[in-house]
DNA sequence: AAACTTAGTGTAAAAAATACACTTTGAAAA
DNA sequence: TTTTCAAAGTGTATTTTTTACACTAAGTTT
């Protein structure tokens, strides 16, 4: 990922990734060990977002598609741009100086990055581990350490972007299997929104919206009385949008 | 603006702002003609973005408080960063190029650019009119022709922003005077959301909030009965911020 | 003093949010 | 086959919020 295409590389603009799963009850991000134990000999044991260099003719968007798909096979995964973050100094401190020397054509560039979230269902993800997949890992969100370069800026303006974004659009669903039940779908909201959720007052809401729908599934393998899924209505949803307006 | 200080700019980045103003019955931004009648021969009617590429040592932000600076003499406004616009062929437009060639020491260059909007108090704009001004329209937001570059896509995001902004938190005092009517205040609200709002329920809401403050001051100088101004207060806002979680 | 213009106010009805606890169902174990 | 276990699934009453709606009050101008 990293050395490929470096000559057709601008120099000056990356995109970074936090990718989001749910595994049930923990919302986890998609980190990478920097060094990859047989590309490089560096002794790094950094861990990053998984990012690159855009390519000359590539538009930001694309770019983002291209490294989420490098890295898990996914190609049409739900995407949303955070932002750009671009201090003088984000890629000053001593390990990371010593990576881009090591990989880098222009080092010494100066890079923004332009950082995106993707949300991913974990599932889809296991059905094709990528080269990657071996340096690869989720992580807690809630326990992710230090990064290299800026990448916890970027995943906590990440959080607070999927916090905000949860808050006014039903965008769980992309975290989640086609078919879910509506406990699914509640911890989920719990998890994200770091909050207690009161279960009847959740389903009558969810239900009410008209975008959930019963589906003639149940859950499977469980010893206890299985659970009904539900499938996302996006059409439903697309209807709905014109939201009334609500102000402070 | 432009050809100052060349030598020392990215040439691949650069920042563009939109400046929102409110003249108490409609929501303006600043737009600048390109091609100053002095600096330049080219004849080149097209209405920007006020931008700049960013300086080498300089970060986003402050990047675009210094574009702000440098048109509205104003030092500290609600600046927000609304995201990158990266496409490869933003500035391919004929005009885009004849200006860029005149202008850019590498017209060719690849520009990622970050656009801001900022929210300033047109009272406060007008106390100190820049060299630009003569070139500077305030122009309503529902009237704004074709821009150059990309920038009417940078106004729309812009837009939308503000007015999720505005859904979640009380920027619009960023727009008025330090005292304000409720009138006004409702006003901004109609405006900004497009959309009507009831004057006793709109009153209630807001003074229940408990961050807008009865001040002594009266409207003064108007035909009838003047109004009561008021004033906000942000400590109260930060205080109530830990708003309950709502779903869809 | 009359006319004009905007400021400023209250109530009732509907909708939404909240708090709260027991029964049902299927699988597994006894 | 019965019992146990674990989560699924359900309803109601109270409070809060939202909405719709029209007249009086207070200054200024004529």
């Amino acid at each position: 990922m990293i050395t490929k295409f470096q000559s057709q590389t601008n120099p000056n603009i990356s995109v970074d990734c936090v990718i989001f799963g749910f595994d049930g009850s923990n919302l986890k991000v998609l980190l990478l060990q920097r060094a990859g134990r047989d590309n490089l000999d560096i002794d790094d044991p950094t861990m990053v977002l998984p990012g690159d260099l855009i390519l000359d003719y590539e538009d930001l968007d694309e770019a983002a598609s291209r490294i989420l798909f490098e890295l898990t096979g996914i190609k049409d995964l739900y995407l949303e741009q955070i932002g750009a973050f671009g201090h003088p100094d984000r890629l000053a401190k001593a390990l990371d100086r010593k990576w881009l020397n090591a990989i880098r054509l222009e080092p010494n560039a100066r890079v923004i990055t332009v950082g995106y979230f993707a949300l991913v269902n974990v599932d889809d993800y296991k059905l094709r581990p990528s080269g990657f997949a071996k340096f690869a890992e989720w992580k807690d969100f809630r326990e992710v350490g230090e990064l290299g370069f800026d990448h916890n800026e970027i995943l906590d303006k990440a959080i607070d972007k999927l916090r905000n974004k949860l808050y006014r659009e039903p965008v769980g669903f992309e975290l989640l299997p086609a078919h879910f039940s509506l406990h699914q779908l509640l911890s989920l909201y719990k998890e994200i929104m770091n909050s207690d959720i009161d279960k009847r007052n959740f389903r009558r809401k969810m239900l009410k919206t008209g975008f959930i729908q019963e589906t003639e599934h149940f859950q499977a393998g469980v010893p206890h009385k299985p659970a009904r899924l539900y499938s996302f209505v996006r059409e439903e949803f697309d209807n709905i949008k014109q939201q009334k307006f609500k102000f402070y």
